[in-house]
RNA sequence: GGGCGGGUGGUGGAAUGGUAUACACGGCGGACUUAAAAUCCGCUGCCCUAACCGGCUUGCGGGUUCGAAUCCCGCCCCGCCUACCA
C-alpha cells in the first residue's frame, strides 16, 4: 500500500493563488466579440481597519462560484472588486491617531487585498478601482457638474439634521429613530446653505423602470415604499387674508374638513395668528421646536396643539373652520398643512376630540361581500352595553349558523329605527330598560341570507344602548327563531374575537373602541356629490376645485431631495468656486480633479465648515468667470457619491479621457447581476440608480437601468445569534477559520449554512461537517489516481455495465442539480448534492468496483467530473487534483461538464403505491411501464391486497414514475 | 398602524400538489488504538412493539383534493423594513 498524497491547504492554497495572480487567469476580455459577456456586481467594501468579516466572504464567494461556473461554460466574464474609500470611520480614526486617511485607507486597502486573495476570490485585480484616487473621483466631480449644469443639483439654505457630535450635516436617511445612526446622537437642526441633488425629478421613473428589472420583490417593494408616491390634491383655502395650500390624498371627504392644521414650522402661522391667541402660539411653536427628533417620532403620544385664532371657510358647505397648529403636522411633507377630516382619518379624529372639534361623516360605510340583484332592507344593530360589569350582550347562533352576533333586526313598515333596535332587544333577549348612548351613519351591507336563499342589501343603523337596569321580560320568539341560539353576556375582548361577521364588526369596533371609518363608500353631507362613489368623487370635487381656481391635482412623494454637501475633510470636494460677483460658479473640467490639499487637523470646525475652510492657500481661487478672487467651495461630498457610479467606471479603469469609453460601457453594461445586502436596497441603490438614469439621458450610458437583477444575501450573525460587533465580542474573523482549515473549507461552509438570501448564525460547529467532506473527497480523488497506475488484484464482481451506468447515472443526476442549484443561488442544497455523491463513490463496495483493473475509464471519467464540478466551489483543493491528474491547463478555464439526460433515462424507478392516501408499499418498475401494468403490479403486493380487501376500490389515481393511489370505500 | 418574510426532529436545514424529515451537526453503539484524537461502520422524529405490522407528526383551527409542509379561509407567534407622510 503506497502512501497518497496527504490535504494540505497551507500548501497549496498560496501555491495556486500565485499561479493564477501571475497568469492573470481571472482576466476579463474587452470587447470580446467571439464569446458572451457576463458582468458580476458585488457590493465594493468600505476598507475598515476591521478588515474583511465573515459576511464579506457570504457574498463575495457565492458570486465568485457563479462567476467560475459561468466561466467554465465559455462566457467572458467581468467579476470585478474595488474600494469605497471616503467616510466618516476612516477620518474619526484620523483625527484620534493623528494619521493621514490616505495613509489609513492605503494600508487597510492592502490588508483586505491580502484577504481575498487568501479566499480565492477571481477577481480581476487589473479592474481594480479606489474612490479617494483623484484619478477616479476627478469623474464623480465631473459627473456633479453635468448634474449642475441640468440644474438637478442647488444650493438651498435647509433646516438640516446635524450631528452635534460629529459635527456634520447628514442625509434624512442617516437618521434613525431621530439619532445619527452612526453614533446615536439625537439630531438637531441647522439651519446651513447646502449642495442638493433633485433625486425627486427621478421619483416616478425610480418607481417605474422597477419593471424592467429583476428585482427580489422586498427590494422593489422597498424602493417603492422609500419613494412614497401619492396622488391627491392641493387646495387652498383663506384665513386671515392668507392662503392657506393644504395637500390631501382624500379630497373627495372635503365636505368633511371641519378645521386646518399647520405645522409649527409653517411660514403662515405668524401671518395668520390673531392679536389673541399670540402668546399661546408663540409658546406653542416655540415648544415644539426646542422638542428633540426622538420625541416627535414616538409614537401613540397624545395629540397636542393651539388654535391660531384665524378660520377658513369650506368650500362646499360654507362652514367655518378654525385653524390650528400642530405637531402631527410635519413641515416637510406635501405643504406642511392639512386639511383635517376627523370622520375619516383616526389621527385628525384624536385630535378633534381632544379639542371638542366638530366630526362630520361626509361617507357611509359598505361592508360584507357585493350581491348581484339584492333585495333592499332597513334595518338595525343594537349594542347593548351593561355599565355595571363592563359586558355586552350577545346571541350566540352556534358555529355552524354564524356564532355571536349582536342584536340584529329588519324595520316594520315606516317604524322608527330607534323604535324597531329597542323592540328587538326586548323580543330577542327580553331586556327593555335601555338608554340610548349613540346612534352611527347608515351602514350599507352587502350579505347572502342563506335561510331566506336571498341577496341583501340592508341599510343598517348601528345603536348602542347601556342598560339602566336587569328588569326583563320573556323572549318573544318567531317559530323558526326558537332554539336556535341563546343569549350570553360577553367580555369586549370576547365580543373583539367572536364576533365575525363584518357589519357586527365595524359598529362593535365604532362604538366600542372608538375605531372611524376608512373606507370605500357614497358620499352624504356633501351637497352636489351626495351619493357619488368616493372613488369617483375624488376627481369630481378635484376638477370642480380646479374649475374655480380653489385647488389642483397634485402627487406627492416621501422621497426628498438628496443633500449632498458634508462639512469634513474625507469626501470629494464639491468642485465649486465662489465669487462675490458671479455667485457659484463650477470649476472648468480641464481643472478637474479638484484635490484634497494635506491638512494638519481634520477635526470639523465648530462653525459647521469641514476643515478645508481653514487652508487659506486652497480656498483662496480666481473666479473662472471673471478672474476676481473667489474662495472654493469647503464642502465635501457624501460617502455616496463614489458608489453612485463605480460598475461604470470597472468597465474602463484607466481611462484618462472620459469615465469609461462608449464601446467598453455598450459592450459589458448593464451589470447582469449585482448582490448586496438588504441595508442598502433604500440608499446606495436609489442613489446609484439616479445617476445612472441621469446619465443614460445625457447619452453617456448606454441602459437606461444600471443592474438587471438585484439580490441580497443575509446577514451572519455571531454564535450567540446577535449581529456581530466589536463591542460584544462575537465577530469572527476569517483569517483564523482559513488559517485553520483552509480558504476551501470556509467557502463551502459559508455556501452550506443555509439558503443565500436568508439570516443564519455562526457556528464552528457545523465546519466540521463540510471539512469532513472535502478530507474525504481529497481522499477518495488520491485513491484513485493511484490506481490509475497500478494493476489491482481485486476479484471483479457482478456484471460493469450495470454498474457503470449506475454510476454514470448518478454523476449526471448530480451534475443536474449542480449545476441548476448554482444558477438558483441555492449553493446550500448544490452541495448536500456533491455530499451524497461523494457517499455513493466513497462506499465500499462503490469503491472496490470502481479499483477494478477494467474500470479504468469509468474512474477516470468519474474523478474527472467531480473535480471539475467541485472547482468553482473549492478553487485551491480542484486545481491541485486536477494536475494530480496529469493535465497542464488550469481547472477553471477547463470546460464544465456536459449534461446528458440520455444517462437519466433508462434505470428503475420507485413507485409508491397508496390506499387512501396512506403509503402501503414501494414497488421497483420500469420507467415506461404502462399504468395498468403499475395498477396490476400494485394489486399483487401482500400488503396493499390487504387494504384493497378493506372495501371495494372506487378509484385509482396512477401518476407514472411515480405513484399508485387506490381509493377504498 | 402599514408593508414584506417566516414558523418542519435535540440543532442548521431539505422537499412548491405525489414516500415529510434529504444533506449536515450533535447524540448513542461498534471497529481500529496501550490510550485518546482522527478515521471507518451502524442506529438516531414521536408513540406502541422483543421484532414485524401499525398509529401519530410540518405553529393552531377549518376547507379544497384520490392525495396538502406546499393551495384557500380564520387565528396565534416570531423576524425584518417602515411609520402622525394627511
Amino acid at each position: 500500500m503506497n502512501e497518497n498524497k496527504k490535504y494540505n491547504p497551507r500548501d497549496i492554497e498560496p501555491k495556486w493563488q500565485q499561479v493564477w495572480e501571475d497568469t492573470k487567469l481571472y482576466r476579463a476580455i474587452d470587447d470580446d466579440k467571439t464569446r458572451e459577456k457576463y458582468y458580476y456586481l458585488m457590493e465594493f467594501p468600505y476598507p475598515s481597519g476591521d478588515g474583511l468579516h465573515v459576511g464579506h466572504v457570504l457574498g463575495f464567494t457565492a458570486l465568485d462560484i457563479m462567476a467560475r461556473h459561468k466561466r467554465m461554460q465559455g462566457f467572458n466574464v467581468l467579476y470585478p472588486i474595488g474600494f469605497d474609500e471616503f467616510g466618516l470611520p476612516t477620518e474619526n480614526y484620523a483625527i484620534k491617531n493623528k494619521i493621514a486617511p490616505q495613509v489609513a485607507t492605503a494600508r487597510n486597502v492592502a490588508n483586505f487585498r491580502r484577504q481575498f486573495k487568501s479566499l480565492g476570490i477571481s477577481f480581476d485585480w487589473d479592474r481594480e478601482v479606489r474612490t479617494s484616487d483623484p484619478g477616479y473621483y476627478k469623474w464623480t466631480q465631473w459627473i456633479f457638474l453635468q448634474l449642475l449644469q441640468k440644474n438637478l443639483a442647488y444650493q438651498a439654505e435647509l433646516p438640516i439634521n446635524w450631528c452635534p457630535f460629529e459635527k456634520t450635516g447628514l442625509a434624512n436617511e442617516e437618521v434613525v429613530d431621530g439619532k445619527h445612526e452612526r453614533c446615536g446622537t439625537p439630531v438637531e437642526k441647522k439651519l446651513l446653505k447646502q449642495w442638493v441633488l433633485k433625486i425627486t425629478a427621478y421619483a416616478d421613473r425610480l418607481i417605474q423602470d422597477l419593471k424592467s428589472v429583476d428585482y427580489l420583490d422586498r427590494v422593489a417593494s422597498q424602493q417603492i415604499n422609500w419613494i412614497g408616491r401619492s396622488e391627491g390634491a392641493e387646495i387652498d383655502f383663506k384665513a386671515n387674508n392668507q392662503t392657506i395650500t393644504v395637500y390631501t390624498t382624500r379630497p373627495d371627504t372635503l365636505a368633511g374638513a371641519t378645521f386646518l392644521v399647520l405645522a409649527p414650522e409653517h411660514a403662515a402661522v405668524t401671518q395668520i395668528t390673531t392679536p389673541s391667541q399670540k402668546a399661546k402660539v408663540d409658546a406653542y411653536v416655540k415648544q415644539a421646536q426646542g422638542e428633540s427628533e426622538v420625541a416627535r417620532q414616538e409614537t401613540d403620544r397624545p395629540k397636542t396643539g393651539v388654535f391660531t385664532g384665524a378660520t377658513a371657510k369650506n368650500p362646499v358647505t360654507g362652514d367655518d373652520m378654525p385653524v390650528w397648529v400642530a405637531d402631527y403636522v410635519l413641515a416637510g411633507y406635501g405643504t406642511g398643512a392639512i386639511m383635517a377630516v376627523p370622520a375619516h382619518d383616526q389621527r385628525d379624529h384624536e385630535f378633534a376630540q381632544a379639542f371638542g372639534l366638530s366630526i362630520k361623516p361626509v361617507i357611509e360605510p359598505v361592508t360584507g361581500t357585493p350581491q348581484t340583484d339584492p333585495e333592499h332592507r332597513r334595518s338595525i344593530v343594537a349594542i347593548v352595553r351593561d355599565p355595571k360589569t363592563g359586558q355586552i350582550l350577545s346571541i350566540n347562533w352556534g358555529a355552524a349558523n354564524g356564532g355571536n352576533l349582536f342584536i340584529g333586526g329588519g324595520a316594520e313598515g315606516h317604524e322608527d329605527l330607534e323604535a324597531t333596535a329597542r323592540r328587538e332587544v326586548e323580543e330577542e333577549t327580553g331586556y327593555r330598560n335601555l338608554k340610548l348612548i349613540a346612534t352611527s351613519e347608515r351602514v350599507h351591507h352587502h350579505y347572502f341570507a342563506h335561510s331566506k336563499n336571498k341577496a341583501r342589501l340592508i341599510e343598517a343603523t348601528g345603536f348602542y344602548f347601556e342598560l339602566t337596569n336587569d328588569d326583563h321580560v320573556a323572549q318573544k320568539l318567531e317559530a323558526n327563531e326558537q332554539g336556535k341560539f341563546t343569549v350570553e353576556w360577553i367580555t369586549p375582548a370576547q365580543a373583539g374575537r367572536a364576533v365575525a361577521d363584518d357589519l357586527h364588526k365595524y359598529l362593535f369596533n365604532k362604538f366600542i373602541n372608538n375605531q372611524i371609518y376608512t373606507g370605500a363608500g357614497p358620499l352624504i353631507n356633501s351637497g352636489q356629490f351626495d351619493g357619488l362613489a368616493n372613488t369617483k368623487a375624488k376627481h369630481a370635487i378635484t376638477k370642480w376645485l380646479s374649475d374655480q381656481g380653489l385647488g389642483r391635482a397634485a402627487t406627492k412623494y416621501k422621497l426628498r431631495d438628496w443633500i449632498f454637501s458634508r462639512q469634513h475633510y474625507w469626501g470629494e470636494p464639491i468642485p465649486v468656486i465662489h465669487c462675490p460677483k458671479d455667485g457659484a460658479v463650477p470649476v472648468p473640467e480641464d481643472q478637474l480633479p479638484v484635490t484634497l490639499p494635506d491638512v494638519e487637523y481634520y477635526e470639523p470646525t465648530d462653525t459647521g465648515e469641514s476643515p478645508l475652510a481653514a487652508i487659506t492657500d486652497w480656498v483662496n481661487s480666481t473666479c473662472p468667470e471673471c478672474g476676481g478672487p473667489a474662495k472654493r467651495e469647503t464642502d465635501t461630498m457624501p460617502n455616496w457619491a463614489g458608489s453612485s457610479w463605480y460598475w461604470l467606471r470597472y468597465t474602463d479603469p484607466h481611462n484618462d479621457q472620459e469615465f469609461a469609453a462608449k464601446d467598453k460601457l455598450e459592450y459589458w453594461t448593464p451589470v447582469d447581476l449585482y448582490n448586496g445586502g438588504m441595508e442598502h436596497t433604500t440608499l446606495h441603490l436609489l442613489y446609484s440608480r439616479f445617476w445612472h438614469k441621469f446619465l443614460y439621458d445625457q447619452n453617456l450610458v448606454p441602459t437606461p437601468e444600471p443592474y438587471a437583477k438585484r439580490t441580497s444575501h443575509g446577514m451572519i450573525l455571531g454564535p450567540d445569534g446577535v449581529k456581530m460587533s466589536k463591542s460584544r465580542g462575537n465577530v469572527i474573523n476569517p483569517d483564523h477559520v482559513v488559517e485553520q482549515y483552509g480558504a476551501d473549507t470556509i467557502r463551502l461552509y459559508e455556501m452550506f449554512m443555509g439558503p443565500f438570501d436568508e439570516q443564519k448564525n455562526w457556528s464552528e460547529k457545523h465546519l466540521n461537517g463540510v471539512s469532513r467532506f472535502i478530507y474525504r473527497v481529497w481522499t477518495w480523488s488520491q485513491d484513485i489516481i493511484t490506481a490509475g497506475s497500478q494493476v489491482t488484484i481485486t476479484e471483479p464482481g457482478g456484471d460493469l455495465g450495470i454498474f457503470e451506468a449506475e454510476i454514470d447515472r448518478a454523476t449526471q443526476k448530480t451534475l443536474k442539480k449542480v449545476h441548476r442549484d448554482i444558477e438558483k443561488m441555492q449553493f446550500n442544497t448544490a452541495v448536500s448534492a456533491l455530499m451524497e455523491y461523494i457517499n455513493i463513490l466513497t462506499k465500499a463496495e462503490t469503491k472496490a468496483r470502481l479499483l477494478q483493473p477494467g474500470a479504468t475509464n469509468l474512474r477516470n471519467r468519474t474523478l474527472r467530473t467531480l473535480i471539475l464540478m467541485l472547482a468553482p466551489f473549492t478553487p485551491h483543493m480542484s486545481e491541485e487534483l486536477w494536475h494530480d491528474l496529469g493535465e497542464e491547463g488550469s481547472v477553471h478555464i477547463a470546460g464544465w461538464p456536459k449534461y446528458d439526460p440520455e444517462f437519466l433515462k433508462d434505470g428503475l424507478v420507485t413507485i409508491v403505491v397508496q390506499v387512501n392516501g396512506k403509503v402501503r408499499a414501494n414497488l421497483v418498475a420500469a420507467p415506461d411501464a404502462t399504468d395498468a401494468e403499475l395498477t396490476t403490479l400494485a394489486r399483487a403486493d401482500e400488503n396493499v391486497a390487504k387494504y384493497l380487501a378493506e372495501g371495494k376500490v372506487m378509484k385509482t389515481v396512477v401518476v407514472s414514475r411515480k405513484l399508485v393511489n387506490f381509493v377504498v370505500k
